[in-house]
DNA sequence: GTAGGTTATAAAATCGATTATTTTATCTAA
DNA sequence: TTAGATAAAATAATCGATTTTATAACCTAC
């Protein structure tokens, strides 16, 4: 199975599935101020929807947990904390180092392909400067491609929702191009080692990026407060 | 903290919040086939809500993993397969053992009496012959309280998710008195070894009170199919 | 008979307006 | 002043009706 592509412009699907995920994305790269209350009418203005499409994706949002909804007094954006991000890397170390570990005992040439494939469209957007949102498309991509033959449905599925919660903190502050290139490097180290079949030094590569990305988030989280 | 209580029987909270809680147990529950569609006229009346509530509480559920969501066609009962019972059997005996080593860790005083109640709780029932809904809240509250001080509420979250979906399968058919009855006693030994502290005995007894429930779960989904 | 197309029916999604609840502003009594 | 009560405004939640889309039934041409 290939790589599953990015969803079309606008306008296609559902109302309520176009405004969940513009709005997953204005979460995740923190075009919300954290803790704040949302304000419903705006939405309605931002996101060109109506009220039942938009209400629909918010319950959506607080269910996976980039929302907090508390009754009869609407949705807020979860509050940052040092606690969570602990939290969340912690979590991703340990699950996302046992899919890795699955991915790469399972993986059959098609993934080798896909990989490489993922890596290269990443250097590419590293190279064009691009480190928008198509750079963080593929980087998000990049990550699954690596993971995704670990045969869990539910272990990816918790790593895509663990990913999304940790770029809440990375994506906080402007780039940092040294640590940057330095993670972007370990990328291209981790396709090597999984087509090498080296479990445990992939392993510890993959602890050592979450590591890494983790200092970049605390750093940004704490310059944020 | 304590144990938070269930909630208020019937009118409390929104709409849509009581029937997503309404909706949650009888998914989970297994009064819904696997597969089917959803009527959403007929959830309407059974209920006893309007559409717009109803349809949050659907989006909820949908994101949370216990309904599909199909674009433009509703909303369905995920299909049940072996594949994912056992995938999600293995997410439990990772997840659930790593919190329960967490918990023995951190667990205070407290907690100590958390468990030695939510276990005492449960046995009550069980002498009662209480096997309907309430053994079940007092058995989701009971395996709830044992990885409670974890120290992770992301993990705290997955495993309560991985539970009801488990438990779709677990409760698809009749009781079965003599297994229950070793899951039972394995419920009182967790709380001996957790109060010594035995983390490596601990984690053991866990991992085969899973597997144990995992050949339940298994048995029932193979008689149903 | 049956593939392909057309209409009729049913269902999902959305809209606009109403109702209920919370929040803010205002007032009064100590 | 200021704590507490009351009224006004704002916002959340819900309802009923409309619009859009999918499904089923039917028809026609081959």
């Amino acid at each position: 199975m290939s790589n599953s592509l990015p969803p079309p412009a606008v306008p296609t699907g559902t109302a309520s599935s176009r405004v969940f995920d513009h709005l997953r994305k204005d979460l995740v790269g923190g075009r919300f101020v954290a803790g704040e209350k949302l304000a419903i009418n705006a939405l309605k203005e931002r996101y060109q929807v109506g009220l039942s499409p938009l209400r629909e994706a918010l319950n959506k949002l607080a269910a996976y947990g980039l929302l907090v909804q508390e009754n009869q007094r609407g949705f807020r954006v979860p509050k940052l904390s040092r606690d969570e991000l602990d939290d969340i890397a912690q979590m991703r170390l340990e699950m996302e180092g046992m899919a890795l570990e699955r991915a790469i005992a399972n993986g059959d040439s098609l993934w080798e392909a896909d990989l490489l494939a993922a890596a290269h469209r990443l250097k590419r957007a590293d190279i064009t400067l691009d480190k928008g949102e198509e750079w963080e498309h593929l980087h998000t991509q990049f990550h699954h491609t690596l993971v995704a033959p670990c045969g869990s449905v539910w272990l990816l599925r918790f790593i895509e929702q663990l990913h999304d919660q940790f770029d809440r903190y990375r994506r906080l502050g402007p780039k940092m191009p040294t640590i940057r290139q330095e993670l972007d490097e370990q990328h291209h180290q981790l396709v090597e080692l999984a087509l090498q079949r080296d479990v445990k030094a992939a392993r510890e590569l993959m602890d050592d990026h979450i590591h890494k990305s983790y200092e970049v988030a605390l750093k940004r989280y704490q310059e944020h407060v």
